[in-house]
RNA sequence: GGCAGGAUAGCUCAGUGGUAGAGCAGAGGACUCAUAAGCCUUUGGUCGGCGGUUCAAAUCCGCCUCCUGCUACCA
């Protein structure tokens, strides 16, 4: 028997629970039970991870103390998880007493490798808010190209990276106030004392090799950078032990919290904390999403190797959650939370679905509404339940055979199949599991067909022999429900309601039942209606748009534009004046063969007054010709930029957030080329 | 441009040396126990392209094209 410690990667506490989450928690879970399932002993560890700037604003925005939002995000967040049986054993907080002892542990250890030094920065300050600036809740203009409303960290524009200290004109996006410069001490992790083991470990079979060959190529060709690792306060976390008025970075105690949430396990059952996490007999496995592998394959380890921990056995890393093949969108009505799945659809349909997507790769997976419907009524529904409510009626009075008949070798096949079945869940290939389970339902049905229970009903004297048929397919409806029962303990619940016999191990598909009663059969499954998916996403986008209603006239529109980039700091007209914006009109467009985004651009302003742009539009206009003769508005005093195919002489300005999605503006028809655009 | 992952039937994908597969969708049929489920039959593919290794290549090797993601140029 294997000790198995699971965790997916805990939940932020600044916003609840979406379908996107979901395809974590939904492979954690499954796994964790298939490993119940088999015997072993298995525990499924997270916890909401809780620190934080966002956490301090979010809970200001509400007038509460952080301590009160965060303890109402955490039910919500396990409301939200209980609704989709997702089972923890234990589920924690990073905000917790065990965390804090847990820190000052892993933080002794790396201090005695003397793998800690002090640096001072220069940080920005917020006097009114009375709190050090994290990078991007500053923005300010670009001290290399002097664009402005540009993240604290590096530009937009540009590219330039840079400190929110180097911008010119910061603004403080919590107070809209001019925050001032101020040193401060922080303290950095030298991770890069440890290269060579994480070199060695990373390719040591516990990454898939997609992740690899990336964190390889993306992190360790070169020295690793010093991590750090503290924040002055006020800051809502813990403070540094031994250096006051400092707080860990939430990125150091949110990892930690997989322990302290195994240490409340422990402690509710009796189990020594070192059985899991300082042994070799014991496995630990998390589960995460390709967004974070740099903190689980880089500084996680280390920090485990440093502080003499067990190291993750593996980390299972997935990709994203795309809706219809596109970015969810809170817009379109993609975005959708949990809870608004829950008051529309059974969970059971996105558990199966997510199972009939999910492989060990790194890929993104789909979630199509017709692929979706289609999955759910016609194996689930059509092959699998369809099983036991054709049959399951006429023996309702007399139970099953007492000797499991001859059933020309189904349930043998059947059972023989549960290694390959396992080994796919095992390996998380559980699209691989799913097929292997809905082969064995497409041979299942034909049995029943062959022999037409509903024709020997009609003959007294056959009367065993109806018996015999649907014990058959009975016993194969059971085995399918066992193996599925990682996915859907549901319809395991309700195969064990119907023949008294409650799922309770995977080797239970290798024993027919024989001479047990059978109850009355219940509907397992509504089939899906398209309807419900529609509804759903219709209730998502009126959420997204609520807070324009005013009018029943003007059009809804999103707020998604102004969220995603808030509207920058006054400025007066003189400020304005600056800028030249004139009106141009494209003379030449050629592609840039090498580039991936960049189109060049000739754009006449009237008489012999030329610029040539490199604008990155390539994506949105991927036939340069269809912009030659037309009028465009440029930044004609634009200091001109150097790039790797020529020099840019300005810009021509577009909305949209990138991608496809540009969309360069015109002005209406009657403007010439060279008028200044006021 | 760099790195990674892909390209097989209309769609989603299996298939790592031995005559191209499944499910869904499409067409036809028989049945009617079952949630308009299920069953039988059937249409459909120069397995991205070119070359090589081999008795034999979707599969191994080389080159190329295209797609996706990250990254850079950029907005």
């Amino acid at each position: 028997m294997r000790s198995i410690l699971v965790t997916s990667a805990l939940p932020y506490a600044n916003g609840p629970i979406h379908i996107g989450h979901l395809v974590e928690y939904l492979q954690t879970d499954i796994w964790v039970r298939f490993q119940k399932l088999r015997g072993n002993r298995a525990i499924y560890i997270c916890a909401d991870d809780t620190h934080g700037t966002s956490i301090t604003i979010s809970a200001r925005a509400q007038g509460c103390s952080e301590e009160e939002f965060i303890a109402e995000m955490s039910e919500a967040h396990q409301r939200d998880f209980a609704g989709f049986d997702i089972e923890f054993d234990n589920y924690g907080s990073t905000h917790s007493q065990e965390n804090r002892a847990h820190c000052t542990t892993l933080w002794k250890a790396l201090r005695d490798a003397g793998m800690v030094v002090e640096k001072e920065i220069e940080q920005l300050f917020d006097v009114e808010a009375e709190t050090f600036l994290a990078d991007r809740f500053v923005r300010g203009t670009c001290p290399n190209c002097n664009s402005t409303n540009q993240p604290g960290d590096n530009c937009g524009n540009c590219g330039a990276t840079y400190s929110p200290a180097e911008l010119i004109d910061p603004v403080s996006t919590l107070s809209k106030s001019r925050p001032e410069i101020r040193k401060a001490v922080h303290l950095f992790v030298q991770i890069e004392q440890l290269h060579d083991f994480l070199e060695d470990w990373t390719q040591s079979g516990a990454l898939q090799t997609e992740s690899a060959n990336y964190v390889k190529n993306y992190f360790l060709h070169e020295p690793l950078q010093d991590w750090d690792i503290s924040r002055p306060g006020p800051y809502f976390g813990f403070e540094i032990p031994d250096s006051p008025g400092n707080y860990w970075y939430v990125w150091f105690d949110a990892p930690i919290g997989y322990m302290a949430s195994t240490t409340q396990w422990c402690q509710a059952n009796k189990e020594s904390f070192d059985d899991w996490w300082r042994s070799p007999d014991a496995e630990i496995h998390h589960f995460i999403g390709k967004d974070i592998q740099y903190f689980h394959t880089l500084f996680w380890p280390a920090m485990l190797k440093t502080a003499g921990f067990s190291l993750p056995t593996k980390v299972h890393i997935h990709g994203f959650l795309t809706f219809d093949g596109e970015k969810m969108s809170k817009s379109k009505g993609t975005f959708i939370r949990a809870s608004n799945y829950l008051k529309h659809l059974d969970p059971a349909y996105l558990r199966y679905y997510y199972a009939t997507k999910l492989s060990h790769k790194i890929d993104d997976l789909d979630l199509n509404r017709e692929e979706f419907a289609a999955r759910i009524n016609s194996d689930l529904v059509g092959k699998v339940v369809n099983l036991a409510s054709r049959t399951a009626k006429f023996v309702a009075g007399t139970g099953l055979s007492a000797e499991y008949p001859e059933d020309g070798g189904l349930f043998a096949e059947a059972a023989a199949q549960g290694d390959a079945i396992a080994e796919a869940y095992e390996h998380c290939d559980y699209s691989r599991a799913m097929r292997l389970i809905m082969e064995l339902a497409d041979k299942a049905n034909p049995y029943i067909e062959q022999n037409a229970p509903w024709e020997l009903r009609k003959d007294p004297a056959k009367g065993k022999q109806l018996q015999d048929v649907c014990s058959v397919g009975l016993n194969l409806f059971r085995q399918l429900a066992i193996y599925l029962a990682p996915v859907l303990p549901q319809l395991a619940k309700q195969s064990g309601d119907l023949l008294d016999a409650p799922v309770v191990s995977w080797d239970d598909a290798k024993t027919p039942l024989t001479g047990t009663a059978v109850n009355k059969f219940k509907h397992m499954m509504q089939r899906v209606d398209p309807k419900n998916i529609e509804a759903m996403i219709e209730e998502s986008r009126e959420e997204a748009s609520t807070a324009h209603r005013d009018t029943d006239v003007s059009p809804v529109d999103s707020d998604e534009a102004l969220k995603a980039e808030p509207i920058a700091p006054e400025i007066t007209i003189d400020d304005f004046a600056k800028v030249d914006l004139r009106v141009a009109r494209v003379l030449a467009a050629e592609d840039v063969p090498d580039a991936r985004k960049l189109i060049k651009l000739t754009l006449g302003l009237g008489g012999e007054e030329r610029r040539t742009v490199f604008a990155g539009i390539k994506q949105a206009y991927d036939d340069p010709k269809q912009l030659v003769g037309r009028l465009v508005v440029c930044v004609a005093n634009l200091a001109p930029r150097k790039m790797k195919f020529g020099t840019s002489e300005g810009m021509v300005v577009a909305s949209g957030p990138g991608g496809k999605e540009i969309f360069l503006l015109s002005p209406d028809s009657g403007a010439q080329p060279g008028q200044r655009v006021h």
